[in-house]
This record gives structure tokens, C-alpha cells and sequence, in this order.
DNA sequence: CCGATTTTCCAAAGCGCTTTGAAGACTGCG
DNA sequence: CGCAGTCTTCAAAGCGCTTTGGAAAATCGG
């Protein structure tokens, strides 16, 4: 069922029907009732290859997800941030488009999605500082909102991100304050700059105080179960253990809890730790009481919000790029408390 | 830049060159390769739009997830699933489209890509007994592929399964080896598909042994770190407490360790635990050797095949549905051990 | 009641590609 | 050299929609 055939079964010509179906002004009210009514009733939906090339619009949002045996973003953050993300486009009549490419190929998938015309816009996914991402799509002119921050670019861009080392750093002080001096820093990969950015706050509330951070007790890595525990691990087997970890994300949080329990310690009083929650859907921080205190932020509204931030900067492409800090908050929970006596051999 | 331009500066047809860059036969290899290093010297590139509606294919495939508050897709497993099924896509040139719809929409939006054409097939998700999109999918000719099965179903469907059935069935076995005879199933919820197979490979292994699996050992919910964690406790304060759990997924794991080790007891010693392992790129089983026993497939290379048997399906749309049974291996780790003797108070 | 608006509808021209049907340019052979 | 047969290339007709520029119908003011 096409639109001619459509409009001729309702003796009304292709033109009409059309805008009856797209709301604009010029068709009668009762005309337009007829149409609709008639539309539901033969189940006609227009074409949305035919629509996109008249339109010259894709009506499609394209992420591209780099794919290699390292780093990857297939992880359940980015599951939720493309859930949220997907909320706000089906809302808004765009589809979404995943495109999954080897991470030695990711300049030429955005090339191709410009000059294809598959998409009307991007959302870029992990920036790291100094992204050279930022500026390739500025210079094809591919409208995008990155999610997080590329510290180091030149070009203003549009970005959505949390205050990361705002959120670290209150959750520094909040375990200095409990008494800690010896507190872990469990990052992720220091390349991206949204692990940067926490550090800079772990050492900064710690410098403040007039303290130096301890070399031997910030790491940085990817954010797995695996790679979490080796780092806690390594660092409760030194002379002079940690007695708090702050922990990059619930898995690898959950790592640090393994590494915690095998040397027999107690969490929340021998040793305290802070993660960063993303408040997935499948991994809470508890049903009710949260177990883990926590900077929390949810993605799926990042995803939300980023999406709004791009569809809105595709209507009006004539402005401003637009930028939006959300502020993470601190959830206390049962993973921390008072430093131990030193009493502890 | 568009092929009538593209064409002009060839100083050649429009046909000709569209001929050209799509491999037909009728064209003089010296114009193709003259066409083919023209095409990437002034980067140019089909308009996708345009190719679409000409050839009546969408070039993409749809994957639709329903959200709500409760037994969404939005998981860690989906995201790797994705990950494989795009590899293949991208390889074969088809676009991934993600439509993200509330949970009682999910007829509708199927239909409506149907009616719009804005997708070739569909891959369906976490099927039901008795599926009712496979039916609906059937009858509106939209070519698809179901990740599991749909018990019920009364016509044929290709689907993508692994041996939920066997993997279940044998680790138990292995537990029953090891002298375990309170072993506990953390299950998902039983009305999915898998989650109902895995059960009955449970029951099958101890009824097999002449024995009754216990009633209030047998416990369903969503699968994730915080259901894990209440099923298994509450188990554990049984009475008889099971020395032994079956876990349908490595994050409910995580809340049964939890559990496990809030009450003073020794994994692998005190209780032994098997999960199921996707094998998830963010929740790997250890780096090298295993943390758990576990049935491990990778999801992601059932996204892979799932991808392929789709395509396959469309190309070739008179042939007959097609079907395909993993086998998962099962992984000996440090999760598991010899039945503790009895004298536990 | 008539000309001027306003409302409602339509024919036709694209959007950028693929594909059919046909024509021009070469070949080989008698 | 001429003709059938094969290679190459092309003009033009869609694909199913939107949208421009009018035209017909309805409404209004005087």
C-alpha cells in the first residue's frame, strides 16, 4: 500500500493526504479526521525510504561502537546510556543506528555516515582528552554531542558529562574525614578523560588537606571484576595496606570487595570503599538500602538528556553549541566507615 | 556531491558508473578501476537514502527492546549480543537499527517497521513460551530470527539457541558427583524460555539419580546482583541449607557470593557455586583461570550467528527456516568442591 | 450579489539512486 | 568490405514520498 493508491481509495489527491498525515495547516479539519481515521483503518504508514529522500532528512541518530580485542564500549554503562538515548528518539520519531566497526576504522564510519546521508547526527562515545574525534566531525560537518568531555580540543563542541572530579572529590573528603589517610584510588584507564578528571579530584581533596597522595596506592585500569580485584589485591598485600579504595564503577567494585574478603577483612570496618555508581538497571547498588556509599549519577539519564541536547542542536543547526554538567550525588551506604585503630598488624 | 555530478565529471552516464561501483558485469574493467579511484579521490559515496529507495531494500536490520520498569532488555548480556550480531552486519554492509519501545508497544513497533520498510528483518529477544511475536512476525512476512526458542510455537521459525537444557543438566550432574545433595537452583524468571529449559535440565539430572530436588531449593527472579543475593540468602537460613547453588548468570552470582560470604562461609569449601557464563567482555570469569565452575557460551558469538542465519534468511527468502544449538562447555574453577561433611551446625 | 480573500485541494517537479531497453562502438569472419 | 555478434555505454523511467506554485471552491465584506 502506497501513498497513490492510498489517496485514490479516499479520492483525494497524493498531495492532500500527505499533508493531512505530516499536520500542516492547509487541509481541512474534517479532511484530515478522514484521512487519519482511514489510515488506521488500512494499516498505511508512508514509506520511510521514500520519506527520507524527499525530506533529505535520515531521521536516524548513529553511534559508533569501536570493536578490538581492547577497550571496548560494549559494557553495560553503554548499554544503558543507548537505552536511555533510545527513550528520547522514539519519542521524537528518529531511529537509532548502531554501527559496529573495528577501532581502527571509526574516522572512516563517521566519513561514511556523512556522505551516505544514513544519519542526521552522532553521539560520540568515550572521548579521551585531546579527541581527535571532536575535531573530524566539526570539519565534515556531521551535527554530534559528546558524552563526557575531550579536554585539549580547540573548537567549541557540544558535550554532556557529570562532574566527575567534583564527585571524587567530595567522596575524598568524605573518607577523610572519616579519619583515612591511606586511602586507594581504583581508577579506570587514565587516557579517558572522564578517569583523568577523577583523579585530578582524588589528589586534589587530598592536597587541600595538606596531604601528598601516596604513588603506590593510585592505579588505573580497565574497568572489570578482573582487573579491579588485581589492583585492591596488590595493594592490601603492601607494608602499608590501604584502609579505603575509591572504586571507579560497581564491577569494578565488586573486584575490590573480592580482593577485600580473601584477605579477611570487613568491609565498612576494616576497610572502606566509595564507587562510583552509574545506577545501571541490572546492577544495582542495592534494592533499597544502598550497600555500597557511592557517587552516584544515572547514565540512562545522561543518555536521555544527551539525546535531547542532539536532536535539538539537528532542528536549530544554526546554534550554539550547547554543554550540560550534571552533578553526581553521594549516596551513603555500608561499604565505609571510621578508620580502624592503627592497632592492625 | 551526487552521482549525476559524479558522473559529469567522469564524463560518463549516470549508469555507467553506478554500474560500475556495484560490480556489474557490462562494464569495461579499465572504466571500473577509472570510476572505483575517482570515487575515493573526490570521496564519494552513494546517497544511502536514495540507494534504499531505488532498490527496495532497507539494508538494515531491527532489533526491538522493549523498556519498562520491570524484566527489561537493557542487560549485559544484550550488549554483547549486539556487539557480535553488528560485527556482522557492518561486514555484510547492513545497518543495525535499535528501536527502544515501551514494553506494550512491542506489537506496534513491529509492525511499523514492517509497514515503513524501514528494515529488512528483525532479531527477537529474550522469547516466552509460546511467543506471540513469532506468530505476529509470521504472519506480517517480516523475515527474523529469535535468540532462544519460543516453546509453543505451533509454525516453524529459525531460531539461535544454546543447550540451556544439557548445560543445566550437567553441571548438576557434576555437583551430584561431588556428593552435593541440598543444591539450590538461583534461576531466572521461568516464564522465559531459557530460564524454563535450564530448570527442567536440573530436575532432569536429579530425578535421573532417583532423587527429589527440594521445593523450597528452587527459587526464579530476575538476574541480576541484588535478586541473587535475597534468593540466596534466604536459602541459606533455611534449616537444611543447600551446600551447593546453581546460577543462571554471572551477576546474579555476584549476590550469591555476596550472601555466601555474609554468613562466615568459604566458597569452594562450604559451598560450591556454578553459574552460567556468557562470557561478556565486561564480566569475564577471571583473566586466566576460571573464578567459578561454569556452563560458559559466548553470547557474542551467538549474536554473530544469529546475525548471519538472519541475513542468509533474506538473501535467500524461499528457503526454509533455519536452526542452530550451542553446546556451552563446562569450566572447572575454584567455585567448587567436594560435599563439606555433614557435622555443620 | 459581486469581487476580494481565504480555504482547500491538486498537478507536477523533484529527492538521488537503480535498472530496463536500446543504441553506438568494436570485433571476427566470410 | 559488410554483416552478425559482442562489448560498452547511455537515455529515460521508475522507487514513494514531499513540496512548490497554482487553481478551484468557499467565505466574506460592502
Amino acid at each position: 500500500m502506497n501513498l497513490k493508491e492510498f489517496a485514490r481509495q479516499l479520492g483525494l489527491s497524493p498531495t492532500t493526504v500527505s499533508r493531512a498525515l505530516n499536520g500542516y495547516p492547509e487541509v481541512n479539519e474534517a479532511t484530515r479526521e478522514r484521512v487519519m481515521a482511514a489510515a488506521k483503518r488500512l494499516n498505511y504508514r508512508p514509506n520511510s525510504r521514500a520519506q527520507r529522500l524527499a525530506t533529505g532528512r535520515a531521521m536516524a541518530i548513529g553511534h559508533v561502537i569501536p570493536i578490538a580485542n581492547k577497550h571496548e564500549m560494549v559494557n553495560p554503562v553503554f548499554a544503558d546510556f543507548i537505552a536511555g538515548a533510545g527513550e528520547t528518539y522514539s519519542r521524537n520519531g528518529y531511529d537509532m543506528v548502531l554501527s559496529v566497526v573495528p577501532d581502527n576504522d571509526e574516522e572512516a564510519a563517521y566519513r561514511e555516515l556523512k556522505a551516505r546521508g544514513t544519519v542526521d547526527g552522532v553521539i560520540v562515545h568515550g572521548p579521551r582528552m585531546d579527541d581527535p574525534r571532536v575535531r573530524l566531525l566539526t570539519e565534515i560537518g556531521l551535527p554530534f554531542v559528546v558524552h563526557g568531555r575531550a579536554s585539549g580540543s580547540q573548537t567549541p563542541y557540544s558535550w554532556l558529562d557529570v562532574n566527575n572530579r567534583r564527585a571524587f572529590r567530595r567522596a575524598t573528603d568524605f573518607l577523610l574525614d572519616l579519619g583515612h589517610r591511606r586511602i586507594a584510588l581504583v581508577n579506570g584507564l587514565e587516557f579517558m578523560d572522564f578517569a583523568m578528571r577523577r583523579r585530578i579530584g582524588f589528589t586534589e581533596a587530598q592536597e587541600a588537606r595538606g596531604l601528598m597522595p601516596a604513588p603506590e596506592l593510585m592505579s588505573s585500569a580497565e574497568m572489570t571484576e578482573g582487573r579491579g580485584h588485581a589492583m585492591a589485591a596488590s595493594m592490601l598485600a603492601l607494608p602499608e595496606p590501604p584502609t579505603a579504595f575509591l572504586v571507579a564503577s560497581m564491577i569494578s567494585g565488586m573486584g575490590v570487595r573480592r580482593a577485600v574478603e580473601e584477605r579477611g577483612l570487613r568491609i565498612g570496618r576494616d576497610v572502606s570503599i566509595i564507587i562510583h555508581d552509574d545506577d545501571l538497571s541490572y546492577m544495582k547498588n542495592g534494592e533499597d538500602v544502598p550497600i555500597y556509599t557511592a557517587t552516584r549519577s544515572s547514565v540512562r539519564e545522561a543518555g536521555r538528556q544527551a539525546a535531547e541536547i542532539l536532536l535539538s542542536l539537528i532542528t536549530d543547526p544554526s546554534g550554539e553549541p550547547q554543554t550540560r554538567l550534571l552533578e553526581a550525588e553521594l549516596i551513603i551506604g555500608q561499604s565505609t566507615g571510621p578508620v580502624p585503630a592503627p592497632a592492625r598488624t
